[in-house]
RNA sequence: UCCCUGGUAGCUCAAUGGCAGAGCGAGCGGCUGUUAACCGCUAGGUUGUAGGUUCGAGUCCUACCCAGGGAGCCA
């Protein structure tokens, strides 16, 4: 039997089709039935009324429980009264299975109970239209990179030892030795960028920090451009490139799912090219200015990241943190080496950091000595440092947060809600 | 890891230290245009776990477990 699906529907008004999906909800009166039918692109009313199809027919539609799995049939009509704007009138109603009660019901329910059941949670239309949208960006990302000549360079998962350090990394056993998963690509990137030019890897990346807020996950999606021959203010307008590229697409694509979303559209029509750049310095003014109370030298935190979001409505670059705040591979700033060739690119309406780049330390000596100073093991670092041997550029990259990205532009409360299976602190089921 | 809040029916929540409740969902019945439909009936409970105080504990105390929110850290 063909089969049509629900998007396809206006496109079919007065033929007769087959839709083949699941029961999202169902009313009946008397002698008129009305089953509300999903089947992954939307979700389509069909009205069985007891003069048009056989009794047998309209006494089986009382047995059809929620997400019963059923294939239905009828002509397709446009009415205002349908949610959708065309429904279905019901000829045949074939049951594939009757689904036992299913706990996900039409009325509400807690955040914890959603997550034991997040198999089924992303039934429900605003968890599929996030995940939608999360598969549009990593589209728009891939086109991105792609058509402007960088080469997909995939960074191993397992790994020898840290790439920063800093974090706390996912221990594995590796034939009686120790490897960890991977908490960025960065190092590697570094590697494929001498070799090719310019280049990005995109995967999944692990921090086990036992950090408990709505914008980690221990798992996540990271996609790291590396460019060789690049400053920082190649790495900067690179970034906010990007930005507004992912969000035209998204707009252009995928405006349906953002509306079912109930996510404020004209703040993301409003982004445009160029993003405001702060300093650190500037900014440590700007937060005296606003009376944020903030010490210098510190890095930002959630607080700070909330003040900055609301009082820029574009995402805001706020350049040169710090040295002594950031990683062992940062490039000083020539005029001030207090200061690290960084950029943190922060999104408006509280969303957070959603990139994190710069300049690489591209000195064999300087390098050296940060990682003493960081004391970091030098022999896992060794084919690191061959890099500042073997023709060493100036050269930088940036790395984005794909989860973060999806919640900013869908508008999600949580980043738990921005990834199918989310795995968090203390939490790996499903 | 720390701080705050909570855990009662499948779900969301009530219950002054004194009879264990409602709405939704489920089951049965009614209704020809419903929009989280509506109306009637029925079933559904070791009140997170283990101790303690009390004539009496869902309620008070202690410990633990779990969940939610926040902090630090980060993308």
């Amino acid at each position: 039997m063909s089969q049509t699906y629900i998007v396809d529907l206006k496109n079919n008004v007065g033929k007769s089709v087959t839709i083949k999906g699941w029961l999202y909800n169902k009313r009946s009166s008397g002698k008129i039935k009305f089953l509300q039918v999903r089947d992954g692109t939307g979700i389509v009313q069909g009205v069985m009324a007891a003069s048009d199809v056989s009794p047998e027919v309209f006494k089986q539609g009382d047995g059809i429980t929620q997400e019963s799995s059923l294939e239905v049939t009828g002509t397709v009509r446009a009415d205002k009264r349908a949610p959708g704007g065309y429904e279905l009138t019901l000829r045949n109603v074939k049951v594939i299975q009757i689904a036992e009660a299913y706990p996900i019901t039409p009325k509400e329910h807690g955040t914890g109970f959603l997550m034991e059941n997040r198999h089924l949670w992303i039934r429900s239309r605003k968890q599929a239209a996030t995940l939608k949208v999360r598969a549009e960006i990593v589209r728009a990302i891939r086109d991105f990179f792609d058509d402007r000549g960088f080469v997909l360079v995939d960074t191993p998962i397992l790994t020898p030892a840290a790439c920063e350090g800093t974090t706390t990394l996912f221990e594995v056993e590796y034939f009686g030795d120790k490897a960890y998963l991977t908490q960025s690509g960065q190092l590697y990137n570094e590697a494929t960028a001498a070799a090719l030019g310019k280049t990005y890897c995109f995967g999944p990346t692990f921090r086990a920090e036992k950090s408990k807020t709505r914008k980690h996950l221990m798992e996540f999606w990271m996609v790291e451009p590396e460019i060789a021959y690049a400053d920082l203010d190649d790495v900067m307008k690179l970034s906010e490139e990007f930005i507004v590229f992912i969000i035209q697409r998204v707009l252009k694509n995928r405006r349906e799912e953002l509306e079912i979303l109930e996510r404020d559209i004209a703040a993301l029509e409003k982004i445009k090219l160029p993003f405001p750049r702060v300093s650190y310095p500037e900014l440590i003014k700007l937060f005296k200015e606003w009376g944020h109370d903030f010490v210098d030298g510190n890095d930002l935190g959630a607080p700070e990241e909330t003040v900055i979001g609301e009082k820029f409505d574009q995402p805001v670059m706020i350049h040169r943190f710090p040295m002594k705040v950031k990683a062992f591979y940062m490039k000083a700033d020539p005029k001030n080496p207090d200061l690290a060739l960084c950029v943190d690119v922060i999104a408006p309406e509280g969303f957070g950091e959603l990139i994190g780049g710069g300049q690489r330390e591209d000195n064999l000596k300087t390098l050296e000595k940060k990682i003493k100073e960081h004391k970091l093991p030098a022999n896992a670092f060794k084919w690191y440092l061959d890099l500042r041997r073997y023709g060493s550029v100036p050269h930088g990259g940036f790395g984005l947060g794909l989860e973060r990205t999806v919640a900013w532009l869908c508008g999600s409360e949580h980043i738990r809600e921005c990834i199918p299976f989310p795995r968090m602190l203390y939490k790996i089921y499903p």
